[in-house]
DNA sequence: TCCGGGTATCTCGACGTCGAGTAACCTCGC
DNA sequence: GCGAGGTTACTCGACGTCGAGATACCCGGA
């Protein structure tokens, strides 16, 4: 077996047969904060996967979209150093290089010389980097307001309440 | 730069701002599944940093503990295959060698042939194993028990209504 | 002017994962 | 029994990331 595996059969989700067994296996504990923690973990999965198809119809890989949307929302004339970049995309020093390098064979961005520093770089995206992030994202909120169209709008606010009194300790720290 | 470049600790709100900057750069978009599903990633973000500690408070890396947890889940005897524990944990096969042996080294897994099929192989969580990931588990529940203190009874149940609701679509497939 | 501390980017070896391929084994129809 | 095809776990080379270190440069104070 060579590729990752995953199924279904209908009824309870995988979520709530990963409950019931630690439910049966450890009746002493209060498995209460699973079913609503692990649901958020798993529709981040299944976001990414759904993130992933859009970016790939565009030819873009994740991490692809990561750096040329920040690009892309800095706005005119979509110049971040390499340093903001990292700042943004949570990636190290090492791993922007080659990424920089990557994108920039592909012709998505272009390094320049800093005007002011000369330790610094100045990544900028070219025209055909903005159009490919620009027709990705677009692809993206589709798939994403098909999946929100399950609920009520009520409900997405609702929801997003929610989720933020539930980040926001940590936004506090 | 070496390490990686933590944003701020986050004094203001990182999706309204990225939410903010497209709405900006992109009038022409209605970006509000960004608001919803924005914060969905990113408190799966920091769940899963909350996560790392629990476990390693118990030193565990997570990667451990998923694996431990499906043997844990199985109920006694603690033991399955290493196919089993691929569809679990949604690795590939060549990675689950390579853990299995990890964890045999530190003796929280043992790996015995299988009774009845002579390419097969059993996982069987040790003593040592068990109480690790017995731990850790409570640990866990710990912290997110006191997060989702952020919410009344209601609102978790509401809230994982709505999630189960969003996934839904994706375990029927 | 020179020096020390700070900053920006890149280099490079270690490591974990992927994923195609492999060897051993099982199953089932004939 | 025998052989074809499926299955199981493992091997191994490619690749991306991490993270410590290197390199070049900037800036402020003595």
């Amino acid at each position: 077996m060579t590729t990752r595996q995953s199924r279904q059969p209908d009824g309870a989700d995988e979520v709530d047969r990963i409950v019931a067994a630690w439910a049966r296996e450890r009746p002493d504990l209060d498995i209460e904060p699973l079913t609503v923690l692990s649901r958020v973990t798993r529709l981040a999965r299944h976001l990414d996967l759904a993130r992933r198809g859009s970016f790939a119809r565009h030819s873009l890989d994740t991490w692809e979209f990561d750096v040329l949307s920040a690009l892309r929302r800095a706005g005119r004339p979509y110049q971040l150093s390499p340093g903001a970049l990292l700042t943004q995309t949570l990636v190290t020093s090492g791993t922007m290089t080659n990424r920089i390098d990557r994108l920039a064979e592909r012709g998505l961005v272009v390094r320049r010389p800093a005007p002011d520093d000369r330790r610094g770089v100045i990544v900028e995206l070219t025209d055909l980097g903005r159009r490919g992030v620009d027709a990705a994202m677009a692809d993206l909120l589709e798939v994403e307001r098909r999946l929100l169209g399950a609920l009520e709008p009520s409900e997405r606010e609702t929801l997003a309440d929610l989720l933020r009194r539930l980040t926001s300790p940590f936004d506090s720290v």
